[in-house]
DNA sequence: GTCAATTTTGACGATAGTGTCAATGATACT
DNA sequence: AGTATCATTGACACTATCGTCAAAATTGAC
């Protein structure tokens, strides 16, 4: 049919994210969007204008979904808890899929160089949110901890998911991964 | 000329990995390849056969540098010293030149879901050989750690340096790296 | 019922990259 | 000196991708 716009938006964005997380942005191809999407080339062009349109969409939607799940990981009353709950969902949220997809945002971040100052700032905005999280789960902690020291681990764990993410891609298991976080959880936090 | 090799094998090999370090195995070209090293296109394939010929010696050779670097700054009595000096080591490598080129090895690990085995399998080893490497400083320290708890902590170090590397990538700069990386040491190390 | 607006569709041209190959001609060995 | 070897060179075929566009066709408004 053709006249009145065939696809729903919201459906094709979500299939549209799938394919960036399995490929990211700069592999995926219009070609990909349009199988996967079932839309075709032009119509995609027509609707968004180009890839990185219907990237910066489906980005979004993704960090609103990651945030949300890593807010509510970690609002737990005990920090120990919530950042094994944090860091369960993040192992879990980059290695689900077969194959596993990884971790869109870090995917995204290493391709900083070849991309618009629009990819990069919403890159730098992820994590940055996913900081302030962090550091607020902290700072409640029962209060021995100073704000510029909750910021700085917050920091320091933000860091260590990217390196998750970089080891699930290298080959490493979800059990590995698991194991390493409570390694790094017991360490950090003093266990 | 002609009918006999006009290049310097180790010069090309050098200049290679210094395009693959600022493009990455999947986004540098041919073309690329053949501009910075000054040898045609043509040339290149006849001697190597193929791009990723190419990448796995000049990787191998960035590889090599790289370790023995590591285990040089890890080589010190103290342990805490030894993990400091890695931590330089380690983000100086990637916040070098201008535009600073990142770390390699992790560009490589992201991309490795189109990788081919042999890559793949570089990736793991420069990973493994690295965790060895600080499994062994941590072992050496004075005798408070079992050695299944500085292989754990190994490889939580390895992780939180791919994470640097990743947060390189995403803007932030050397200095902040190294605040984040000391904020780690001290945490972890219990200081 | 007519018409304007808008989406779809397939085709097109342009660009970029890969890998191959035949011709060329210098070099080294006999 | 003659000859086989081998790196170089430029051209070639092939594939993939992008972005554009005109034609077609349907809807909804007037």
């Amino acid at each position: 049919m053709v006249g009145v716009r065939q696809f729903n938006e919201n459906e094709v964005i979500a299939t549209a994210l799938d394919v960036f997380w399995r490929k990211g942005l700069h592999d995926a191809t219009m070609q990909d969007l349009a199988a996967a999407t079932g839309v075709q080339r032009g119509s995609l062009y027509n609707a968004y204008g180009d890839k990185e349109a219907i990237f910066l969409r489906a980005f979004d939607q993704y960090t609103g979904q990651f945030l949300e799940a890593a807010g509510h990981a970690l609002a737990h009353a005990d920090t120990m808890t919530a950042l094994r709950n944090f860091f369960d969902m993040i192992i879990v949220n980059m290695t689900d899929g077969s194959p596993a997809r990884g971790c869109l945002t870090t995917r995204t971040a290493l391709d900083a160089a070849i991309s618009s100052t629009e990819v990069r700032q919403r890159v730098q905005d992820v994590l940055g949110r996913l900081e302030q999280l962090i550091g607020k789960t902290l700072s409640a902690a029962p209060g021995r901890r100073r704000a510029a020291d909750a910021n700085r681990l917050a920091r320091v764990i933000v860091t260590f998911t990217r390196g998750l993410a970089v080891m699930e891609r290298a080959g490493y298991s979800r059990k590995q991964l698991k194991e390493s976080a409570a390694t790094f959880v017991d360490a950090v936090m003093g266990a």
